[in-house]
DNA sequence: AGCCTTGTCTTTTTT
DNA sequence: AGACAAGGCT
């Protein structure tokens, strides 16, 4: 059969490379997918290939599944046991280990098949208790700052003894204690985090041969999608899997690498000829899917990069309407001139689907509430997902605890909801005992000196929980899947907490359950058990959830990686947004900002829309401030563009945006850079951004500030809205001015404020009169 | 033990 | 606005 028909000739040759190593560059839009399933069929089918042995790995279980349908439709209606395998790295990770996984337990004691998997609460609870052991809190560091700290050193196979050993700060020195309770703590429950999953089943390979010449034989071919955001771990396991015949199809986009944050290294695709030096490079560089005009604005925003290999993509299509850039006074009005413009798209303007895509999950919130004053129906793809909510989460707990009773974060999850009188004070003392013991909580509640060492209300509690427990997996072991579940929301008193629960939201709860049930029956129905279940569970992503047949759908940009729509909006194109502030001094991190503005620019076939708003809230009741147009926006060129909304001359610039950044690092007390504070300073301000000088007095320079809200005494009171360091104020004869340092409390503080127009001044809190600004 | 109030801090992005 | 931890009250 022929799979090369409606290819072009750089498409072709890809699908007709089937042996050796093959670096496909496919820029955005190229029709990789449609290669990739081609590639796939045609080895199948006419190079005699087993289906069974080609792995094909995707970024998301989504994805998968239509690679796999999309190549048995091609192959003709063969039956799916005869066509590929196509998973992500994970999912193919935890079958490799519950198969094959036996060995691991010769270099992870403890280690067995029936492993649990520790997703990122799972994973905040254990280092929760991990600190709770060492008498830590969070003014040590915030919880996930170490979860990240922890993953990096773990995605570079850096052990707690290295981390400590390499330590030169006493920090880092502490924090690899905590990585190694951490560890110690998966260990003792027999689970894997995310992390994990990768890097065990590279381990297994490396030290056990049989299991790697096993796989080195059941694979013969092995392709990658998103290789641009493959970390170290899946970068070992791709080599690990291609011993031997190295026929390793990789295919990525340099370009669109956005997961350098979560160890994604991108120098597994710029160096991947170095890897494979007969590897073959063919480069898809004709888009199919956006006009001239976005190609252009999108090709010409990453040009800015410099960690890239080079392209140029061109099309055929014609060059269609210009981007619109649409500058709103406040957030809520570019939400419903979002809103608003979607609505004549899709009532008026022929469009079928709209996506608008964000830097933030949080953004999403008031697009929708203006979607809905327009009464129209949208998707909101990721934010709280469901298997994320509390009660299915509970739930899952019970289940995960059944299979494996040493699983300590299920436990402690539910072993008090609904109460049952094993409080916090019990729980102490059970999490005490076994950190001295070295066992799990489930073990030692149930040995005989713990009965001891307890009162009689406490054992009472603990042996009524442990043999209610038994009994649930005594009779799941009889039970189908649905069933399964049901019995344990009932013989658990899961169930009859919600229902004797009179708040409102338990409603929605016990629909949630009937929702879990559901699933539980699907999958049954496919032949699913409850371990497959529940790893199903923990590996479903947000990207899984995408409707792309949705009329409008709502999403971050990350989660956008790999689709494509008709009509895009980008909002909240602002500097501290997106480019998000983090990222703001960092050479790298802002050349990966600019990826994703990339990706987010190319999702769109023939309108786009870029957004932004001259003022917006950071939390929900914190005041405007003022913002900065997006760097990303000057990087489109100017003729692709038209521009509409409320606009600002170009020497309004605001300094008061500027100074969001110093008082932010104000605030953390990490600020060491200039403020924008005298004539000379602003002066410089204006030339780093290529603008003239205002002819204005620089007080009068931000015209663009909103009109301070009646300004309340400052009563010197603690905290936030009072005297603190990055507290804006007013001062009767210099104006608006932000506090960098604050010596001393209460009236008698010495304050140092940084006064647009005037400088650095230092002021006696009780003498200078100030007002805070809310 | 468990509930409720208060205060503090937060916001990236996610397999 | 919302999540979370700490502390106080019942």
């Amino acid at each position: 059969m022929d799979f090369l028909s409606g290819l072009n000739p750089q498409q072709r040759a890809a699908v007709e490379h089937v042996e050796g190593p093959l670096l496909i560059l496919a820029g955005a839009g190229s029709g990789k997918t449609r290669v990739i399933t081609h590639r796939i069929s045609h080895l199948i089918e006419n190079c005699g290939v087993y289906g069974p042995s080609v792995l094909a790995v995707t970024f998301t279980n989504k994805a998968a599944g239509e690679m796999k349908d999309r190549v048995l439709r091609l192959l003709g209606g063969r039956s799916p046991d005869a066509g590929p395998v196509v998973s992500t790295f994970h999912s193919f990770c935890v079958r490799l280990l519950r198969r094959d996984g036996e060995r691991l337990a010769e270099i992870r004691p403890g280690f067995t098949r029936n492993f649990t998997i520790y997703d990122e609460d799972d994973q905040l609870a254990l280092i929760k208790q991990t600190y709770r052991r060492l008498g830590l809190d969070e003014k040590f560091m915030q919880y996930r700052a170490a979860l990240s700290r922890i993953s990096h050193a773990k995605n570079h196979q850096t052990t707690p003894q290295d981390m400590h050993g390499q330590s030169t700060d006493p920090v880092t020195s502490r924090l690899a204690v905590v990585y190694e309770q951490y560890e110690g703590g998966l260990q003792q429950a027999n689970a894997l985090d995310f992390d994990d999953l990768l890097l065990m089943a590279v381990r297994l390979l490396r030290h056990d041969d049989g299991t790697r010449g096993l796989w080195n034989r059941r694979l013969s071919q092995l392709m990658i999608d998103e290789y641009q955001d493959t970390n170290r771990s899946q970068y070992d396991l791709m080599r690990l899997l291609s011993v031997g015949h190295q026929n390793v199809c990789v295919v990525g986009d340099e370009d669109q690498s956005i997961y350098g944050w979560r160890g994604a290294d991108i120098r597994n695709i710029l160096d991947f000829e170095r890897d494979y030096p007969k590897a073959t490079v063919i480069r898809l560089e004709q888009n199919y899917r956006s006009t001239k005009t976005i190609l252009e604005a999108a090709s010409a925003v990453v040009a800015n990069n410099t960690e890239r290999k080079g392209k140029w993509l061109w099309t055929d299509s014609g060059a269609g309407t210009p981007i619109v850039e649409y500058e709103a006074p406040d957030a809520e009005n570019e939400a419903l001139y979002i809103a608003d413009t979607i609505e004549k798209l899709l009532t008026r303007g022929g469009e079928k689907h709209v996506a608008v895509l964000y830097r933030t999950n949080s953004q999403s919130r008031q697009i929708e509430e203006a979607l809905r004053r327009y009464g129209r129906k949208y998707t909101v793809v990721g934010g709280f997902s469901f298997y994320q909510r509390a009660e299915i989460k509970d739930a899952l707990a019970y289940l995960k605890l059944l299979l494996s009773p040493q699983d300590n974060m299920s436990l402690l999850r539910i072993v008090n909801t609904p109460a049952r009188g094993i409080g916090k004070t019990t729980v102490e003392a059970l999490e005490k005992r076994a950190a001295e013991r070295g066992m799990n909580l489930w073990d030692v509640m149930q040995t005989e000196s713990t009965r001891e060492a307890l009162g009689a209300r406490a054992n009472s509690a603990i042996r009524s929980f442990t043999r209610m427990m038994e009994e649930v997996r005594e009779a799941a072991g009889r039970k189908r899947l649905p069933e399964l579940i049901h019995e344990v929301l009932e013989r658990t008193g899961y169930r009859k907490m919600l229902e004797d629960d009179p708040s409102p939201e338990s409603e929605s709860r016990l629909g949630n359950l009937s929702e879990l049930e559901a699933a539980a029956a699907e999958a049954g129905e496919r032949g699913e058990g409850l371990a497959e279940f529940l790893d199903h569970a923990a590996l479903v992503s947000d990207a899984d959830g995408v409707d792309e047949a949705a009329q409008v759908n709502l999403m971050t940009m990350h989660n956008a990686k790999g689709l494509e729509f008709p009509v895009v909006f980008l909002a909240g194109l602002e500097d501290g947004l997106f480019p998000h502030s983090r990222a703001l001094n960092s050479e790298a991190q802002m050349e990966e900002e600019r990826r994703l503005c990339y990706v987010g620019m190319t999702r769109a076939e023939r309108r786009l829309y870029l957004s932004y708003a001259r003022s917006r809230r950071r939390y929900g009741g914190s005041p405007p401030e003022p913002t900065i147009p997006s760097r990303f926006l000057r990087e489109v060129p100017g003729h692709l563009v038209e521009r509409i909304g409320q606009r600002s001359s170009p020497h309004e610039v605001d300094l008061f945006g500027e100074q969001a950044t110093v008082r932010e690092a104000a605030r953390k007390n990490t600020y060491t850079g200039k403020t924008y504070n005298s004539l000379d300073h602003i002066a410089q301000f204006f030339q780093e951004r290529g603008r003239s000088f205002p002819v204005q007095a620089p007080q009068a320079a931000a015209p663009m500030a909103p009109p301070p809200a009646a300004p309340k005494p400052a009563a010197a009171k603690k905290g936030r809205g009072g005297l603190s360091a990055g507290s804006v104020i007013q001062h009767p004869k210099y104006g608006r001015g932000t506090i960098l340092r604050k010596e001393g409390d209460g009236e008698d503080a010495k304050l140092t404020v940084s006064f647009q127009g005037y400088g650095l001044k230092k002021l006696i809190a009780k003498y200078a009169g100030l007002k805070t600004e809310e």
